[in-house]
DNA sequence: ATTCTTGCAAATCATTTGCACTTTA
DNA sequence: TAAAGTGCAAATGATTTGCAAGAAT
């Protein structure tokens, strides 16, 4: 996808394709480390002096409201956000703090609640990550 | 479970079981509503006027640690506390901000993740609850 | 008596906001 | 050019912390 159709695209969903937006948009896409708004920041700010921390929050919450990136809310303080190729959960680190992603359908109970209208799914796991097991 | 046993318990999961803990927890055993920290407080510091707001916040973060509650961040910037009767998912109003409880087992894939130690599974739905769908 | 807990007030830190300026369509 | 977005600095608000006083064993 390029800048060019990254503008369309956001503008397909109802947002105005500013420079700043579609960097950050095309930085989600790039990565997979389920940044924090610090860490958008820091890559981008280098590249984009004028870049500022308001924007950065402001951009992130207009994608999560436009349903084009998930917020999760699962280590630490600082919400980190995440680009949602194919449905996946997350398993988070208590020890390294590190997200990952688990291939995964959506669970059946989804389909099972008379009334509710679901529409995101997240499923988080918690607990030791293999790296962290094994170096004691 | 009186109080005299509540002590108990808290000491059998190694936590001193001062006043304001037992009080605490009980609090957390009798409500179903995933109270915030101000929510205890303002519910607890009538009946106790010498409670503080950082004790609450102590106390919980010692029962999370100790396992004995969850903490969910899904709702607002407050963190909501959780007592874990049964494996249960929430799900979360985008409109009136209540969290529900779904009577739910574990995912299937909490068993296929070779490597990675899972102590803890959290679903949340979110969307639309029929008390706000119907309301317009 | 020593160790752990509490309560208060101040500090911290992520996030939001008000406003003047700039950019986009 | 009108409407919306940006950047900065200040404000907000949840959570944590330092420390002196109190409670438990």
């Amino acid at each position: 996808m390029s800048f060019q159709t990254l503008d369309q695209f956001l503008r397909e969903h109802g947002i105005k394709a500013s420079y700043q937006r579609v960097r950050i948009f095309d930085f989600m896409r790039q990565t997979r480390t389920h940044p924090s708004v610090a860490q958008i920041y820091n890559e981008l700010h280098p590249q984009i002096p004028s870049l500022s921390l308001a924007t950065v929050y402001n951009t992130l919450n207009l994608f999560v409201e436009k349903g084009l990136i998930t917020e999760l809310k699962v280590e630490g303080d600082e919400a980190r956000y995440d680009y949602p190729y194919e449905p996946h959960a997350h398993f988070v680190c208590h020890k390294c703090g590190t997200i990952y992603d688990v291939p995964m359908g959506t669970p059946q109970a989804c389909m099972d609640m008379d009334g509710f209208i679901v529409k995101e799914t997240q499923i988080v796991f918690k607990g030791i990550c293999p790296s962290c097991r094994d170096k004691k």
